[in-house]
DNA sequence: TATCATTTATGATATATGTCATCTAAAACG
DNA sequence: CGTTTTAGATGACATATATCATAAATGATA
């Protein structure tokens, strides 16, 4: 199969003034010659629990989720990361390997820098160590604020949540397609699948959402909001 | 009320190997002339949600709780800090208010540094950073852990999570004294004050532990362990 | 000390959520 | 293309947890 994809110039890169804007253009230069970009389509693993911790991780485009593996069957999944965001967390300066797997939920592309590199950089670069360490807790940090989010909340405020999350955080739209299946919902808020679907269904008779399969359109974005108040 | 407490020397401090080995003795002196130390009650707030942040808060000594108040009976507790733990979590670099407040639950003792001089640091001692970040990293990180580790279990799972919690990684001992209530207790792993009295009574009843008011004592670690792995 | 408030404790009951079974629709596959 | 598998949907029922009521024990306060 056939993928046109092409690797960018960091310079060029929408993200260059996210991240590395601090970078002088020589330190861009070390990068780009030293980073790898790689292209996964949704399901293609990006890395396992386990593996060694080499790099930093930056998606660059798509959407990837964050889990550890319970059993064989089931999944619990950390959180999703959108582009901008970077993905393994803290981890990388905590740990020696991944403590989460991660994959993607849509076609991704993800940037791989040597983290001996972006610590070389650390050492090296005051501003940019500030800079960078703002941004990546900021990730931490929401990924801490979702939990708690979720976990304050029942059922209905949990997929209120969710629903919420995709329109206004990820998609910016009130029409959306759904890029996880009700069981990854459900890996997601610690919920049952089947409750999920009945949730969901139950929203869809309420005249709250539209449902066509994977497609999610919020019709009632104020009763939405009042479920996830309520929790 | 008098406190018999006095203010130590940053260089003399048990802290000074952990967190900021790699200062320089000028270095070090300039926190020490900077920092401010204080003692903390029982009770006593350290910093509400909403606080200008200001310094970069460093739990010497006892144990606090971070927490969102929910509404004016109910807070919800995000996780306990022990010595050695930066408090605030990464707020401190990615926001400019505390998102979490923070009260002791022990008699405590927190290092304020003002966070522009940490700042100054990071720039201009590359070494620092790279360890400092790392410090700060896992203890973010472990928060996410327990957040899923409570969440992924039921009431008993929870329970026991908690009791090896205050045993293993915080008093080191099968006996110890609860620093918290029933009622914290509910607020940390997201149940009600009733049922974790009931489930500390059915493990009393089942010879696990021994309580008398605040005092517990491990009596059998095994199933105890075992609940936490069931959930 | 007596009084009041809070925490701990327990039972009865209501509610929320999970589990199991079944079915349909949609996707994956040879 | 038909066949098989997986996802989505729904009902009946079981279980877990919350809520309400009440009371004893404990701690705080005047």
């Amino acid at each position: 199969m056939e993928i046109n994809h092409k690797v960018h110039n960091c310079k060029d890169c929408v993200y260059r003034s996210w991240a590395f804007k601090n970078l002088s253009d020589e330190e861009l230069k070390l990068i780009n010659t030293k980073k790898v970009e790689k292209f996964y389509r949704k399901g293609e693993h990006i890395c396992v629990e386990g593996d060694e911790i080499k790099d930093f991780m930056y998606l660059q485009n798509g959407l990837v989720k964050l889990y550890k593996t319970e059993t064989n069957t089931r999944e619990h999944i950390i959180s999703i990361a959108k582009p901008k965001d970077f993905i393994g967390l803290l981890s990388v300066f905590s740990n020696k390997a991944h403590i989460y797997s991660i994959t993607a939920i849509e076609d991704s592309v993800v940037c791989f820098v040597d983290l001996e590199l972006i610590k070389s950089f650390i050492k090296s670069n005051g501003i940019f160590a500030i800079d960078f360490f703002e941004k990546i807790s900021a990730v931490s940090d929401n990924v801490i604020k979702t939990r708690v989010d979720i976990n304050t909340r029942q059922l209905r405020g949990r997929i209120a949540y969710i629903l919420l999350l995709f329109s206004k955080h990820i998609y910016n739209s009130t029409k959306f397609s759904l890029p996880i299946s009700r069981k990854e919902i459900a890996e997601l808020i610690d919920m049952s699948t089947e409750n999920v679907i009945r949730v969901l269904s139950e929203f869809r008779k309420d005249k709250l959402i539209q449902i066509e399969g994977k497609s999610i359109e919020i019709l009632d974005l104020e009763k939405l909001e009042k479920f996830y108040e309520l929790g």
